[in-house]
DNA sequence: ACGATCGCATAAACCGATTTAGTAAATCGG
DNA sequence: CCGATTTACTAAATCGGTTTATGCGATCGT
C-alpha cells in the first residue's frame, strides 16, 4: 500500500476524488454541499468514489474559503494547570459544551501563550470568543474587535461594545457578609481572588464582591475586614489560613471567594486542631459541587455556573449569526447554608441551622 | 470610521499592508516570518504599517499554507456536559495543557458533534490528536489515520499502530481489593465504568480493572463480585447504590471505578443511615483531589493523572516533529489508604489505620 | 420548427496566507 | 573594469477548498 511513511501523509484532495469520478472540483464541491444540483448518477458515484477514497475535506481550507471555522474559543487569562485545577472552569464548559454540540461547534482553549493572550488570539481560527474575567479594557480585546471576531465577556463589567454575562456578584456577596453577622460574627477576612494576567487591579468580580461583603459589614457597624489575597486553589487557601493572624488576633469568620480556598482553609484551620464552624466559621463562594460533602459541608454562595456557560454560549452564537444582542441581567445568587458556620466561639446559645 | 457594522467585520489583509507600505505580499510575510531576509529600512517600515493597520494573520489562511495549525485537539468520546461532570478530565487537562503552553499549541475539545466523533474529527483543524479512552478498534480511530493525524492514545489497549498511555490498572484494583479482603471483607461488589460512545463492550480501562479485582478476589476464595455498571458521577454513584441488594443480601464492602461514583455511593449510603466505614466500606480508583476532603476521606487507588496528560502530550508532539515514538510502560498506581473502609460490620477487633 | 427554459456540469476566480524561483542593483575580488 | 557573488526584493505558484458565471444539450410551448 501506498501509505506514506511517518510525517508525510497524503492527503486526499479534492481534486483527487474529482479525477477518480471523472468530474469538475465543482462537482465535488456539490456532492456534499449543494447535493440538489447535481444529478442523480454523478451524486451517486462521487459520494462512492470518494467514500472509497476516504476523502475528507481539509479543515483549514474549508475555514479559509466558507469564512467560517466552526469553532469557538475560550479565552482562558491564566495558565491552564492553574485555572483547571478551579472546578469552576470545569462546570462552566459543561454549559458551553452544551450549546456547542447543539450547534455543531468545536471547542477551542485559548490560554495565553507566552505570556501573551493577544498572541494566542492571533493564532486561534474561531469564530467568536468566550472571554473568563478579563476586565474590559484588557489589550486582549483591543485585539479582538480589531480583527472584528464577535465576543461575549463573562465575569466582566458591563461595556457598551459587547454583552456581558454577570451573576449578581454584590448581592451574594452581601448575602453571605449578613449571614455572619447576623450569628454575631464582628471580626472577618475576606479571602480575594488573586488579579489575573499579572495585572495589578483585581478582577470585576473581585471588586464587586468586596463591595457586597462591606456594604453589609458597614450597615451591621461592624470593623472593616482584613483582606488577603490567595489563589482559588486548595494550597492557596491553606496558605491564606497560615496569613492569618494569631490567638485573639484571629478573626472569627472567614467571607472566602471561592470554594476552593474556602476549603483549602478548612483543611489548614483543622490540622491546626482548629474546629470548623464551632471555632471558625466559613463561607465560600461558587457552590461547586463538591461543597456539598465536604467535611463539614461547605455554607457558600451559589451562583448557576452552567447555566452561565449556556447564557454566554447563546449570546455568543446569536452574535455570530449577526443579530446584536444585548447584556442579559445578572443571573441571581442564592446564599446555601450548610455546616461550615456557626455563633461564634463565646456566644451562649447553640444556634439552629436548618 | 470605516468600520463594519455587525457580521462583516473588514479583515486587513497582507495585500493591505503591503500595498499601505509599498511593497510586494512576500516582503510583509518575510517582515514577520524571515526578517533577516528584508533590509533595515523596509523592514522597520513594513512593520511599522502593519502595526498601524492592526494586521494579524488569517489563522485558517496561515494553516492551510504551512501545513499546520498549531493546534491539537482532544477527542472525547462522550458529551462535554458528561465528561466535565468528572475532576479527571480537569486534571489530564492539566497535564495537556502545561505542554501545550510549552510549545505554543492550542487545545480543542472535540466531542462528537450529532453523535459522531468521526464527523467531529473532519471538522477539526488540528496538528495531531490525544484519544480519550477509545478501544483500538474503533472506527473513529480509523478515520484518523485515513487521514494521517498522529495520535496517542490514552486509557485504551496496546496496539502496534500508535503510542499508548495507560496507567497500571490491573495492579490498582488488584490492591483495592486485596486491601478489603485483608481487612475480612468476602462480599464484594463491583461498580464499573459505563461503556463509551453507546458501544456494548467496555472500555480497556474497564476491562483491565475488573480483572485485577477478580483475580485478587479469586486468590483469596471469596466468591465472584456482584458487578453494576454506573457512570462517572455523583449521581450515577448514588443510582449505584440504590441498585444494592437489601438486607443480609447487601455486600460489605464496594470497588468503585471513578472516585465520583464512590462519593456518590457514600452520600446516598449516609442519607439512607449507613455509616461509613463501619457499615459499609467503600474504595474508590483515580484519587482526584476532591477525595482528600469528603466524609469520610476517601481510600482510594491514586493514579497519575496530570503526569499521564503531560506524557500523553509529549509523545504526541513528538510524533507531530516526525519522530516515531513507542509506548511507555504503564504508569505506577497506588492504593491510598484513608477512611472510607475498614472491617466488615460484625468483626470483634476495632482495626488500625495509617 | 424555433426561441425560451431547464437541468446538469464546468472553468475560472477567490479566500489569505507561504514559498519557490528569479531579477535587478550593489558589492566584491582580482 | 569585468565576471561572480551577495543583497534586497518580487511575480507567480501553491495550499485545498467554495462559489460565480457560464456553456451545452434536451425539453417545452406555440
Amino acid at each position: 500500500m501506498p501509505a506514506a511513511w511517518l510525517g508525510a501523509p497524503i492527503r486526499v484532495t479534492i481534486a483527487d476524488v474529482a479525477n477518480a469520478a471523472g468530474v469538475s472540483k465543482t462537482a465535488v464541491s456539490f456532492a456534499f454541499n449543494n447535493p440538489e444540483r447535481l444529478g442523480q448518477a454523478t451524486l451517486e458515484r462521487v459520494l462512492g468514489v470518494a467514500h472509497d477514497l476516504g476523502y475528507t475535506p481539509h479543515p483549514a481550507a474549508r475555514a479559509l474559503s466558507m469564512r467560517r471555522s466552526g469553532t469557538i474559543g475560550v479565552l482562558i487569562p491564566q495558565r491552564l494547570s492553574t485555572v483547571f485545577a478551579n472546578p469552576f472552569v470545569s462546570e462552566l464548559l459543561q454549559g458551553l459544551g452544551e450549546l456547542c454540540e447543539e450547534h455543531d461547534l468545536n471547542l477551542l482553549l485559548v490560554p495565553p501563550l507566552d505570556g501573551s493572550l493577544e498572541g494566542a488570539i492571533r493564532q486561534a481560527s474561531v469564530d467568536g470568543f468566550v472571554s473568563l474575567g478579563l476586565g474590559p479594557h484588557d489589550r486582549a480585546l483591543e485585539v479582538l474587535d480589531a480583527i472584528g471576531i464577535p465576543t461575549v465577556l463573562v465575569d466582566s463589567e458591563d461595556a457598551a461594545a459587547r454583552p456581558v454575562v454577570n451573576v449578581d456578584d454584590r448581592g451574594g456577596a452581601e448575602a453571605a457578609a449578613r449571614h455572619l453577622l447576623e450569628q454575631g460574627h464582628r471580626d472577618l477576612a475576606v479571602i480575594a481572588l488573586p488579579p489575573t494576567r499579572g495585572q495589578v487591579t483585581n478582577t470585576p468580580t473581585t471588586v464587586r464582591r468586596l463591595d457586597g461583603y462591606r456594604s453589609a459589614i458597614e450597615a451591621a457597624g461592624a470593623s472593616a475586614p482584613q483582606t488577603i489575597t490567595a489563589g482559588t486553589s486548595v494550597a492557596a487557601g491553606a496558605r491564606a489560613f497560615e496569613a492569618l493572624p494569631r490567638g485573639r488576633q484571629r478573626p472569627t469568620a472567614i467571607l472566602a471567594m471561592s470554594d476552593m480556598a474556602a476549603i483549602g482553609l478548612i483543611s489548614a484551620a483543622q490540622s491546626a486542631g482548629l474546629r470548623v464552624p464551632d471555632d471558625l466559621s466559613v463561607v465560600g463562594f461558587d457552590d461547586i459541587p463538591a461543597s456539598a460533602w465536604t467535611n463539614p459541608p461547605l455554607t457558600t454562595v451559589r451562583q448557576p455556573i452552567v447555566e452561565k456557560g449556556r447564557l454566554a454560549a447563546r449570546l455568543l452564537i446569536q452574535r455570530m449569526k449577526g443579530r446584536a444582542v444585548d447584556s442579559p441581567a445578572p443571573l441571581k445568587t442564592t446564599l446555601v447554608v450548610r455546616h461550615s458556620t456557626s455563633r461564634p466561639p463565646g456566644s451562649d446559645l447553640p444556634i439552629r441551622r436548618r
